[in-house]
DNA sequence: ATAAATGGGATGAATTTAGTCACCATTGGA
DNA sequence: TCCAATGGTGACTAAATTCATCCCATTTAT
């Protein structure tokens, strides 16, 4: 019942990435340097992060990240989510999941609606109020 | 960021009890024809609901469990924390933690408010109400 | 060319999860 | 009194997940 570890190193790296102006490059090694962050781990968390569309990358010499939008228009959710997958507090509830007995159960109703509080809360909080409270 | 198979095996166990009388003793092994669980399985599940006074037992002929309490008085939340344990978004929100930034940081304020807003939703969902819904 | 950067695959240790098995302890009833 | 049905407990295991580390290929500004 946890976000993975790679998920808080994604947030970091992001919020770092939002205090620095929006079209200024970073290299991972700086981000993993002052994040505390393994390089080789954070190397592959990029990659799932650009799938999301969240961020882009520049190779070569000067090269790094930048965020692909606005602080402000990035989610907490929109982060776990690119990196862990969807949410799903239980099997069921999980995409491609075939309990024939989801409609009329109480079980799986009651962990989605605390699964919706839970959900709706990470898509309120931004990115940019993360690290302008982080400054 | 799921509850464990485990979690799902205890609530639907506690559920079928309330769906029989207060004072009728349920053996482990009928309740787990009936719900699909692996009986020995359950047993190991059946100590930590005993532990978190959820369920009491009597061994020997004719025994079984018992609710510990009225169902309209065990919450989901209630049993999940049983099971699994405290609800920790993330490490840094567990309980024993040491990371001495944590009065500052935006990041596990954030999740705390997400993290708060499901453990409120599953606080409210009572043993009782997933019964007689599933009746 | 060279150095700095991303891209990507192979590998592996540690932990967690889910389950099985064997055997012990208790108890009510025949 | 003894048996069968019940819970109690610990050892063990297979599989999946998590969290890395290492190596080398590719791109690019100077």
């Amino acid at each position: 019942m946890q976000i993975t570890r790679q998920s808080e190193y994604a947030i970091r790296t992001l919020v770092e990435m939002a205090k620095h102006a929006a079209d200024e490059t970073l290299s991972t090694q700086a981000i993993a340097l002052r994040q505390e962050i393994p390089a080789d781990f954070l190397k592959k968390t990029v990659k799932l992060l650009i799938l999301a569309r969240l961020v882009t990358t520049q190779r070569g010499i000067n090269g790094g990240l930048r965020l692909a939008r606005p602080a402000e228009e990035i989610s907490l959710l929109d982060i776990i989510t690119a990196v862990d997958g969807p949410i799903a507090l239980n099997v069921c509830l999980a995409e491609g999941n075939n309990c024939k007995n989801q409609n009329s159960c109480s079980i799986s109703a009651a962990l989605a609606k605390a699964q919706d509080a839970m959900v709706n809360e990470l898509a309120k909080i931004s990115l940019a109020s993360l690290a302008k409270a982080n400054e």
